[in-house]
DNA sequence: CAGGAATATTCTCATACAGGTATATACGCA
DNA sequence: TGCGTATATACCTGTATGAGAATATTCCTG
């Protein structure tokens, strides 16, 4: 499992986070959210937890898992040389690039479908 | 190959987008760029194209090959839960959202490592 | 129309991985 | 100490999919 992104393809795995995004939550309250069974999850929490998307905290026999941020700022790192082709605002990168691309011939006609 | 995650799981087709993210680029560029044989860019087009992530226009014996931007939107948009926890910005959402942790018991213990 | 360039498709194979079931480990409590 | 709860791990199996090689398709040019 090399990527965020790889990580991320799987949905149950992006469900948990989004369960683990508005507050931490144990295991069992993860299954019991999920309908999944209980090793799934474990599974899955290793995963997310080997790709440093969540941290544990021991609680009695509870494990309670929380979300960690630093590969998913990457991801939305990965995005950043995309938003210009959804942000109405022209900034010098954008400027930048549409010089570029106009300068390899055939004018600027960006984003009509085929 | 249902979700955008998992189209963007595959490193060799977010190298394609990376490429395509700068100008439009034909197969045989992509092929030259990521020194890949041409089958495999041309599969891992489909991919992207089935998936929406790409957009193709025929020029003479070429495909010239240009970023769709909605796929992408889409999981810029998944992120947007996730923003609070590295934005240091506090927003009418991220105030919502500390509120409800808050009430679940436990005070605000956010972000730490274990 | 023949030949060649550019791209797509088909086939086979190997492998990673998610699901399911059973079991192991850790901890609290009576 | 022994049982019950909570979580993790091991094992097996089926399947999706990426790589590689061969071939098909499309279109330009002489």
């Amino acid at each position: 499992m090399e990527s965020a992104f790889a990580v991320l393809a799987e949905p149950h795995r992006r469900a948990i986070l989004s369960l683990l995004s508005s507050s931490e939550r144990s295991v069992g309250e993860l299954t019991h959210r999920l309908r999944l069974p209980q090793p799934s999850v474990s599974k899955h929490l290793k995963v997310l937890r080997e790709g440093g998307f969540v941290a544990s905290r021991v609680e009695a026999q509870r494990r309670v898992y929380r979300v960690n941020a630093k590969p998913l700022q990457e991801v939305d790192a990965w995005l950043a040389p995309f938003r210009r082709f959804w942000s109405r605002h022209v900034d010098a990168l954008e400027q930048h690039l549409e010089r570029m691309e106009g300068s390899s011939g055939k004018g600027k006609r960006r984003h009509e479908q085929p």
